[in-house]
RNA sequence: GGGAGGUUAGCUCAGCUGGGAGAGCAUCUGCCUUACAAGCAGAGGGCCGCAGGUUCGAGCCCUGCACUUCCCACCA
């Protein structure tokens, strides 16, 4: 065994190991409860950064903590072809060398596009299996696989069949630059400074009369069909019934009434867009107004534009500012602080424009998925943080707009007739000619939105619509584990086509992760360049080290600020881990592996088998909650500072003693056994490595091992207490010798009521690790001739030390010593006798808080004598 | 504009149905004590964001405010 921990030296042939055993299968058909979760594929655009690396260690951690509990556990690996964010950086790719993806054509183009999610794919699953990930890699899907390809159309004749899928022409937000339709989701709404247009637009049959309007987007004015004033504006009653004239084209427009304008805002008076605005096209659904389209998907304006047709949105703006400006329309022009809608991929500004797509109906799907929320059929975690978010989504959810104008993804089962307004949807070609007679059938040529197969992932992967023996074993699945940024994307999307689909909810528990950011909590990017890399890291500092950082973060909180020498940090506590399995190791000469734990009778082996227990417990509530990061922390504490800093600390002379030697060389090596299991879901490569020492190992690898159950039975929380005392003994004359700068060993008497026989017992540790000359243990009772005069003394409950110091002690700075403790005693005491005191508390506190302050109070009442009579000493002392 | 978080030691964060503030890291001091200097031992450090209120008792509950992060939204 190397004398430090390197973990480079095992990393990658454990994990090769685990995977030729197989460890990570799961069964379709099983005997055992089963645990499913589907890792949230990974997008083929790039590689995998500290989100997906905290999000793999969340999860791992999760499943194989169950499969060593004894699940049948399926952690589902799968990649997403992540449409438009692909396609898109294929095009970049292209654009490099001037070459679009109309240049190539649309077969050429996805060749290149699979070429680049191939290797994207390779990269990625090479990433994650160093992160040490147990995803089941024998079912790894694609979500545009064939099959996956066959789900998908199911589902979209499905919800045709059903009346939730539907085709319409209605204004969409186009990316002129992607060529594309968009969710809403898939918009942002960005900030800008912008300025706001005064535009004069004359009356109908009256040369002076006027009204003004207010825009942002003077160009949309060539698409108007009404301006609208509120009813109750005063103002404009002198035009009701009358038209305006729009400037360039010459139309002549209604002035409508519509309580949707603000009297208050701009002039009153609001321009009506239907074919370039959301609100506009509402108001112009409302008067039945004409919707003229002016912006061609292109972002260039058309004919309708008249002599601004064939310019750019932003040219034609410019040209019409000016002619306005020389015609003396614009009145005046203010800065204004507008939100301008963006392609969230690739920053393009968004134009509302009609056209023909398909939508999803998603009132009715909505109303199932809230209820199912609120029904407790999905739990959130963290509990109740996402939940009134994701109500209020559902509760204004519009319907959703799947198709889209990429190349890249699940094509369509959409079939038109090119010579009538017919189609069919069916996932083949349909053999029968179209109903008029003529036509020959073409599949249409637009894709799927990615999250509408990625809505699938639950049931899709298992085999759906195949009945299949997984199907029926891992749906619903037990857990989704994702970032809270999609909830809407897919979260809400799953659970709405599961329960249409699968007749329940895809998942019962829903765990939000974090956002993993810089040190200094700005958010991780290529331009910031405050990237750590994943992989750099664990090339540096090993897998777990990463992997317990992270999850050492892993609580309820909504960022994480990761640093490197945090992880650093961590990498530590591997090296103390390594360091103290040497120990153990070497330790272990002549080990009876047969020896039988109940036979241990020594105090100290007996106390760190109850608080292995006891820990264990904690650690299972705190999984429970999926409470990682206290689950760390816990395993963290008990490791080092309990295991290392006093078990084998007490353990060294009980190894080497006749009596306790076997009993300790087991317990130590079955302590070390189950603390690694304890850990091993955390950081599973140097716990599998150390176990594959460990002599009591009960199979070859950790990770079938089965995971620790507390025994309630072997917890003695008395002993626990009893052990604490024996350790502020000794800390407590440590403290004395550091504050006096002792370096040399001393005696001590210990005067103790009850405990004399275990300290007795571990007389021989706590002379070596206080650094004692002698230790002397009297009973209290017979304890009159000790000489306390002039000596340094120390109390603790029930146990009295006494140093003779004669010669070292300064009696001012014991005074101060001693007065510290009394006066922290003193205010504990005065706080306490006055509630105790107080009739309101005694008679509305409950009665164990009473109980338990009065328990308090005696002790530290006992304390304050002590010390006061210790200090009464001194000075007697100086005096004398 | 609506909604949800956050504010506790220098830093990162825990703090249970309200019982009287904790950890890790960092800092300071002393130690190469034969598992570990990536270590051991000891110590210091807090108007729990501000102001009210409820209560015998508030870091925790209520109200307001400040600062901050993030969602959602059609004010031209």
């Amino acid at each position: 065994m190397d004398l430090k921990y390197t973990p480079s030296e095992f990393e990658s042939g454990i994990y090769k190991k685990w995977e030729e055993k197989g460890y990570f299968r799961s069964e379709d058909k099983s005997e055992k409860p089963p645990f499913a979760i589907v890792l949230p594929p990974p997008n083929v655009t790039g590689a995998l950064h500290m989100g997906h690396a905290l999000t793999c260690t969340i999860q791992d951690i999760i499943v194989r903590t169950k499969r060593m509990q004894g699940f049948n556990t399926v952690w589902f690996p799968g990649t997403d072809h992540a449409g438009i964010a692909t396609q898109m950086v294929v095009e970049r790719e292209l654009a490099k060398k001037g070459v679009s993806r109309h240049d190539l054509g649309r077969e050429k183009f996805l060749e290149k596009v699979w070429e680049t999610a191939d290797r994207h794919h390779d990269i990625i699953i090479d990433q994650m299996k160093t992160l040490g990930v147990s995803l089941d890699w024998e079912r790894e899907r694609f979500s545009l696989d064939e099959k996956f390809n066959e789900a998908v159309n199911r589902v979209f004749c499905s919800l045709h069949d059903k009346g939730l899928l539907y085709r319409g022409k209605k204004l969409i937000s186009w990316c002129t630059r992607c060529g594309t339709a968009l969710s809403d989701l898939e918009v942002s709404q960005e900030p800008e400074d912008g300025k706001l247009y005064y535009i004069k637009y004359s009356a109908e049959g009256s040369a002076s009369d006027h009204v003004v309007v207010a825009t942002t987007r003077p160009e949309t004015l060539l698409g108007d069909t009404a301006v609208a004033v509120n009813p109750a504006d005063k103002r404009f009653r002198r035009l009701k019934e009358k038209n305006v004239i729009i400037p360039f084209v010459e139309r002549k427009v209604p002035v409508i009434a519509d309580d949707y304008v603000d009297m208050e805002f701009g002039t009153g008076c609001l321009k009506i867009t239907p074919g370039h605005d959301f609100n506009d096209y509402e108001i112009g659904n409302r008067h039945g107004l004409e919707t003229v389209t002016v912006i061609n998907k292109d972002g260039v304006m058309n004919e309708n534009a008249g002599i601004f047709g064939g310019l750019k949105v932003s040219d034609a703006r410019t040209l019409i500012i000016e002619k306005l400006k020389d015609s003396g329309a614009l009145e005046k022009i203010e800065d204004y602080q507008l939100t301008i809608s963006k392609c969230s991929r690739c920053g393009t500004v968004i134009e509302p424009l009609t056209s023909r797509q398909w939508f999803v109906k998603m009132d009715g799907m909505a109303a199932k998925a809230t209820e199912a929320v609120k029904k407790g059929d999905i739990e959130f975690y963290p509990r109740g943080w996402w939940e009134q978010t994701y109500y209020n989504w559902l509760e204004n959810i519009r319907d959703w707009c799947v198709s889209r104008q990429l190349w890249w993804g699940h094509r369509l089962p959409v079939w038109y007739c090119d010579s009538c307004d017919g189609y069919k949807i069916s996932s083949v070609k349909p053999s029968a000619k179209c109903k008029c007679g003529k036509g020959e059938y073409f599949q249409d040529s637009d894709v799927m939105d990615t999250w509408f197969s990625a809505a699938l992932w639950p049931f899709a992967a298992f085999g759906w619509p195949e009945k299949t023996d997984a199907l029926k074993t891992f749906y619903p699945n037990q857990l989704m584990e994702t970032g809270f940024d999609i909830i809407f994307f897919w979260v809400a999307r799953m659970i709405m086509f599961g329960i249409e689909f699968m007749g329940d909810v895809p998942f019962r528990h829903v765990l939000y992760h974090a956002m993993v950011r810089d040190e200094k909590g700005q958010k991780m990017s290529k331009t910031r360049g405050n990237v750590i890399d994943p992989l750099e890291t664990i090339k540096e500092k090993g897998a777990d080290s990463l992997r317990f950082t992270l999850a050492s973060h892993a609580g309820h909180a909504r960022d994480i600020k990761l640093s490197e020498s945090e992880i650093t940090g961590y990498g530590n506590f591997m090296n103390k881990i390594w360091q103290a399995s040497r120990f153990t190791f070497m330790s272990l000469d002549g080990l009876d592996t047969g020896f039988d734990l109940k036979d241990a009778v020594h105090c100290i082996n007996k106390w760190i088998v109850s608080r292995l227990n006891s820990v264990a417990a904690e650690v299972e509530a705190k999984f429970q909650q999926y409470q990682l990061s206290d689950i760390t922390e816990i395993l963290y504490r008990f490791f080092w500072h309990e295991f290392c800093d006093w078990y084998i600390e007490f353990s060294k002379p009980m190894l080497a003693s006749e009596e306790y030697g076997q009993e300790t060389k087991y317990t130590l090596a079955y302590i070390h056994r189950e603390i690694l299991k304890l850990l091993h879901p955390v950081i599973p490569f140097i716990t599998e490595e150390l176990y594959g020492l460990n002599p009591l190992k009960d199979n070859e690898s950790i990770m079938t091992a089965s995971y620790p159950v507390p025994d309630k039975e072997a917890v003695d929380k008395t002993l626990e207490g009893d052990i604490s005392l024996v350790r502020d003994m000794i800390s407590s004359i440590r403290n004395i010798k550091s504050m006096y700068g002792i370096t040399s060993k001393v005696d001590v008497i210990a005067i103790s009521e009850k405990h004399g026989a275990m300290l007795e017992m571990l007389s021989g540790q706590i002379v070596k690790l206080a650094g004692l000359k002698k230790l002397d243990i009297r009973d209290a009772s017979k304890s009159g001739a000790v000489e306390r005069k002039g000596n340094i003394r120390s109390v603790l409950p029930d146990l009295e030390l006494v140093i003779p110091a004669r010669d070292i002690i300064d009696i001012e700075k014991e005074k101060t010593r001693l007065g510290k403790k009394l006066e922290s005693v003193n205010r504990d005491l005065d706080m306490l006798a006055g509630k105790l005191k107080n009739p309101n508390f005694l008679e509305k506190a409950r009665p164990e808080i009473i109980e338990n302050d009065r328990n308090k109070h005696d002790e530290l009442a006992k304390l304050r004598r002590e010390l006061g009579d210790a200090l009464e000493m001194l000075e007697s002392c100086a005096v004398s």
